[in-house]
DNA sequence: ATTCTTCGTGCAAGCGTTTACATCGAATGG
DNA sequence: CCATTCGATGTAAACGCTTGCACGAAGAAT
């Protein structure tokens, strides 16, 4: 088994160079002030000829603050949430924190799993994506007393802190945006709902706006893929086979959309002449696309910053509000067109 | 400042409830066949019902390990570091590690500063993107004694072990199609080359093809932007603006190449039929844009994989091959055609 | 001058684990 | 039946840092 070296250097050989002991170079390297400008300067000197870098479990173990931060999200391959998290990692990194990150595949016992490890690993605050979390995991936030924000949707339930999206209005959104355009007949390729409340939100939002008008999904209707471009040409499919040919097909996010919208032309289907096609959070992609894609924009890197700061300043006890609800926006663009009946 | 809450149990509280010492429940819970069955269970029950979670800091402190690898990468935010990213922390993970993960943006004293944050905080090992880093760098790694594995690009110097790609072969590649098509005016939107290997080796490779050809690029026909839509983009109107209107541009990724692609619907160029576009790397969108892309492909996602169980392999002192070259390979799709001369 | 602060520093006690070493009883072999 | 080995457990010393407390010196207030 390989050790760290031994030649690394430590507190003890710094204070030795410098002739100070080891709480002054402690001092000197963590609270500049508490020092004299002249033992600072001798301390900076030695640590910096020695090559000193600080051991961090020692450190966490003495003051108990590993200046981590976990964040557990379902997967890192979904543009959407690299967005967020290369935000988070940045503001925190900004505060001299770092970044402990673990994804679970949208899988609850994975994410209890790995939560557990993160706090194992000494983080000093969690953020979570999502409202719907294993019950351990709750558990053991509780028993650790540790703070932790809830991000990408709003925790109606007023229990936990969070910073996210009106899902259900954003659902509620770009079906009212369908119907104003004259669509009828919809199909829904959402999410994977289990254990999801965005999705099932979103699909919450849908089916309210169109019940207003007096239109029901049948369940041959609703197709549930994983968040995958895969996902999205397989639902683009199923939806077809199932018959009752949709003019307006709404997916549950940009990246279903973006294969739903591949695979129409594969199967010659142009969009939007044929069929009308929308998706949800406004990735980058939307807009370059031909047809661009008609969405509803999230603001996912202000989410990314937002949480960090949220943490930063509880982390630091200063007040902070606990609940944040951030605004989304239809952007229409060229995926969606007037049905004429 | 909040601090961890002390109601959480330490071993000495399950070491109590389970009426044996300390030592045997560290045993217990690191090395299950060191006990007695009966105890063994003993102990799992009291970690149990006291919600024991080991204290990683101590853990670390006493075995000098953190079971934690870090991971610095350019940025989060391209789908194709993403890539790698998801299967380096699922490798990882199955072998009960955890990723630490840092972002420098391209910028290299970034890239040394979080370098040293992440050894700080103690990681067993570190994966690094590409060959060329801050000298301060490879110093830490040294007097550290910590295992490292370069990705992405394939150290020929043979310092270092590496996993990663052959970019002039895929550089090469790329232009000799373009000129088996028949194109002879040709554009390159790069990435930026300032430290960054990759990038320059693609563009060396582009060169090296073409003058075998007796075609040489301009500083003109050369553009460097950052690896980002926008910078497609731009890249593209600049070399429209350059004059002397090229009928194949190859760009430095995929991502670059969407973007021009974008632009160039915006500016009523037909791909391919007045320009052929093409990229590195054959990110998933490649193929489902319309046109779709004629790109090269890097298995990246299997790099992750393989620069994974090459730390892990080193950290159980197993053998393992220091230098990896994975295959590359030219994918033709519709973004690229015939020139007639 | 004298007393009271304040400041800069050192001393040393932890922080919660792991792990060499010691111990002790039981099993094995001659 | 004793000597030897072995397996299971306990004892206690690290691991490298932070931080409360004590102390002396220097400055401020009286």
């Amino acid at each position: 088994m390989k050790t760290r070296s031994s030649k690394a250097a430590r507190l003890e050989d710094v204070a030795r160079l410098a002739k100070v002991s080891t709480a002054t170079v402690s001092r000197a390297l963590t609270l500049p002030h508490k020092v004299k400008a002249r033992t600072l300067e001798r301390v900076q000197q030695a640590a910096s000829t020695l090559g000193y870098v600080a051991h961090g479990a020692a450190r966490a173990l003495a003051s108990r603050r590993t200046h981590t931060i976990g964040a557990v999200v379902p997967t890192l391959d979904n543009a959407i949430f690299a967005n967020t998290i290369q935000a988070l990692q940045r503001t925190l990194d900004a505060a001299g924190y770092v970044l402990l990150l673990a994804s679970h595949e949208f899988d609850a016992d994975i994410e209890a799993r790995v939560t557990r490890t993160l706090i194992e690993r000494g983080v000093d605050a969690l953020v979570l994506l999502g409202t719907t979390h294993h019950p351990d995991i709750y558990r053991m936030l509780e028993s650790h007393n540790l703070p932790y924000v809830l991000t990408w949707a709003f925790d109606e339930s007023g229990n936990h802190p969070c910073v996210g999206f009106d899902n259900r209005a954003a659902g509620l959104c770009i079906a009212n945006h369908l119907l104003d355009l004259g669509h009828r007949r919809f199909a829904m390729v959402s999410g994977i709902t289990a254990h999801n409340e965005r999705a099932q939100e979103r699909l919450a939002g849908v089916r309210e706006a169109l019940a207003a008008r007096g239109i029901a999904l049948s369940p041959g209707q609703v197709i549930e893929k994983p968040y995958t471009h895969t996902g999205g040409r397989e639902g683009l499919r199923a939806v077809l086979k199932s018959g009752d040919s949709p003019t307006a097909i709404i997916c549950g996010n940009d990246v279903l959309a973006i294969g739903a919208i591949a695979e129409c032309h594969a199967q010659g289907l142009k969009v939007p002449d044929d069929v009308s096609i929308t998706g949800f959070d406004d990735m980058e992609m939307a807009s370059l696309m031909t047809p661009a894609l008609t969405t509803v924009r999230f603001p996912t890197a202000e989410m990314g910053v937002y949480a960090a700061n949220h943490l930063l300043a509880r982390l630091d006890d200063k007040a902070v509000e606990l609940r944040n609800k951030l605004p989304t926006e239809l952007i229409v663009r060229s995926s969606t067109a007037t049905q004429k009946s």
